[in-house]
DNA sequence: TCACTAATCTGACTTAAGTCAAGGGAAATT
DNA sequence: AATTTCCCTTGACTTAAGTCAGATTAGTGA
């Protein structure tokens, strides 16, 4: 474990600078003051660098994360050392909450794809903090199934979809993210490595370049380094179905 | 929608009849008689015949659905009509819940396998119990985290192991499941629709056929009918690796 | 800036698995 | 009981995508 933590007092000014941040998260948006400053009370802050692991599939479990800036790779690896990359997690959201409810052990690993700034909460802590708000468990059961709802998709996509169709939906969905769907040529920064959208696609490295390639022989979208642009929007949507 | 209701007494009768099984589902088996009873009384039985559907995809939220006796399958259609059973649902085991936190309409489409006896619930009275008994929503948040996991070793198969692979797992699962895992001769009596059990593992029937065929030429196991008789259980463990 | 390493792209080849069609068996209906 | 319909198996063929190897590009550290 190679995060650095930053000493008590400086720790707590930078929670302090955070709690914004904190309050923004949709799993306390609606917190009082109160519970709010509960839950900051049992948050630790954390860096991690680029690479580094936040936790490993199998271990023992603590507690979970929320994002606060970075990105952070969530996967499983197979017996034969095969990774899966189940789930990109994005600023402000929580991630590893699954073992507060079931399981002794974090069934995925977690790694950084860039430097990272995590708020950590304590497993115990925070499920003392759980019984006395009942509105934090509410929000997370509908955090929960939003995420059902998420996997339940992914599975369909897998069985039905071609990774051309898959990659669409992908850049689809990350048009709709940054919100920049209305401007006349809408673009994509490829920030992840390929390998990792690859395997989150469900295929590889090779196959992945091939469904670039082929979008852009069929002039969806043409890419210019890390960034894609979409030049028929209206073909990558009909593609994504 | 071709359920057929009980008139009022006679329904309340089997309602009653079924406490026993009501109390003995997770999500409810720790709650106190009083809020044992609330749920109760906001409890509908009906009846399904095989074939029937329960809702479909897309339809306006009413409410959520226990299963009591049979089976059900629980699926996603694609824009070509392609079937993707996501779950099969097991007796005294919830299904159709998400919506109650997420969403105003089924995410998924559901059909008997056969005939059915399920409990309705309303999504508003449901919430309004919830607001009152915290210990439902830590059940559910429970359920929640076991179906995500599951969710999740799905998207990992889908990804990583081939059909024959997938098969192994799924048979080793049921044969936990039913608890005969120590007779000399495990067995699988494959009660739903080969093409049903072939949707659930992301294949075809002819895949799922010639994978059957394959555990049968490598001695793994044998069939007899709708039987399924494990001849070397440790190799069909270490497939499903 | 340069050398080295890692990531990505590309081509050739292989393979798992899907599609299509036909036949046999099982289940449902008359 | 006979007939019809549905389910499942099987074979032939096709295709999407994975594997392997090499070339090219991008990133990192001295």
């Amino acid at each position: 474990m190679t995060e650095s933590s930053l000493c008590v007092s400086k720790l707590m000014d930078e929670l302090n600078k955070h709690i914004e941040s904190i309050a923004g998260v949709p799993l306390f948006s609606e917190l009082s003051a109160d519970h709010l400053r509960d839950v900051v009370s049992i948050c630790k802050l954390k860096n991690f660098s680029k690479h580094d692991f936040l936790f490993n599939e199998g271990d023992f479990y603590l507690g979970f994360y929320i994002l606060l800036e970075g990105s952070v790779k969530v996967f499983k690896t197979n017996s034969d050392g095969d990774e899966t990359v189940v789930h990109i997690v994005k600023p402000l959201t929580e991630f590893a909450d699954i073992p507060l409810f079931e399981g002794i052990d974090y069934p995925v690993s977690a790694q950084c794809l860039e430097d990272c700034l995590v708020i950590f909460i304590p497993k115990e802590e925070f499920l003392k903090l759980i019984k006395e708000d009942h509105e934090i468990s509410l929000k997370m059961l509908s955090g929960f199934a939003k995420r059902l709802k998420s996997l339940i998709s992914q599975i369909e996509d897998l069985s039905t979809k071609e990774v051309v169709n898959r990659l669409a939906k992908y850049l689809i969905k990350e048009i709709k993210l940054k919100e920049n769907e209305n401007i006349p040529e809408p673009f994509v920064k490829l920030t992840i490595p390929r390998s990792t959208t690859a395997s989150y696609l469900g295929t590889v490295t090779e196959t992945l370049s091939r469904a670039f390639r082929k979008l852009q022989n069929e002039k969806v979208l043409r890419m210019h380094g890390k960034v894609v642009f979409i030049q028929d929007l209206k073909k990558l949507k009909e593609l994504a179905k």
